[in-house]
DNA sequence: TGCCAGGCCCTCTTTAGGGCCTT
């Protein structure tokens, strides 16, 4: 079910782990049935100064980072956390790549699937103004008190827009469940295409 | 030496360009 899922968050010193970025905190939620049953967060010292950019991006400052433990201590207790279920993020090609790096750093791996939040959010919230997490956040009417560009914030709030994309899709199409797979095939589907191949799912199974 | 992300998606498209989205 793509109901019980892992949605993660990673902040980094930059874009692009070929460069030379490194995860500096990583945050995220697991749901059961819809629910968070279970968080993670922790900062992770990277072993290199952040930009002033990072700084004013993410709050996190080089003295917080200089405390905290070695991404591979910490990427090892995440990939204990995330065992074999599927993963999700907002953009989550972005996460993707920084997961992979930090993991192949430590000779670790692991087994679920990525979904994308994003690019799910563009084939179902037809008419939102934007596709930025903020952006969906406030329009799907969830409630947001904290601090973007933390981890564990963004990936509560990715839950949230993740869950109200759900509810969408089965109110949508009069389906009890949505199965992970189903969401794999939306993000692969051109959006003009999606109403034929849910309505191809709704007549099979979904 | 000099450069430096990468993929999706739209459109004035497909022999391409540019905005969006993630930090």
């Amino acid at each position: 079910m793509a109901s019980n899922v892992i949605i993660l968050d990673f902040e980094t010193t930059g874009l692009s782990p070929n460069m030379g970025d490194r995860a500096i905190e990583i945050g995220a939620v697991r749901l059961e049935q819809g629910q968070v049953v279970d968080r993670f967060q922790a900062l992770m010292n990277p072993g290199q100064k952040i930009s002033g950019f990072i700084e004013n991006y993410t709050g996190i400052s080089n003295a917080m980072l200089a405390n905290a433990a070695p991404c591979a201590e910490v990427m090892a207790d995440f990939c204990d956390f995330i065992g074999d279920y599927n993963l999700v993020a907002h953009n989550a090609a972005f996460d993707r790549k920084f997961l992979d790096a930090e993991l192949a750093r430590i000779s670790r791996g692991y087994n679920g699937s990525f979904g994308c939040s994003l690019l799910a959010s563009r084939r179902v919230f037809l008419d939102a103004p934007a596709y930025s997490l903020a952006t969906l956040v406030e329009y799907t009417g969830s409630h947001s008190d904290g601090q973007f560009h933390r981890a564990l914030y963004d990936a509560e709030m990715t839950a949230k827009v993740w869950l109200t994309l759900l509810d969408t899709l089965k109110r949508q199409y009069q389906l009890d469940d949505i199965s992970f797979t189903t969401i794999q095939k939306l993000n692969k589907t051109a959006k003009k295409n999606v109403a034929t191949m849910m309505a191809k799912l709704t007549r099979g199974s979904a």
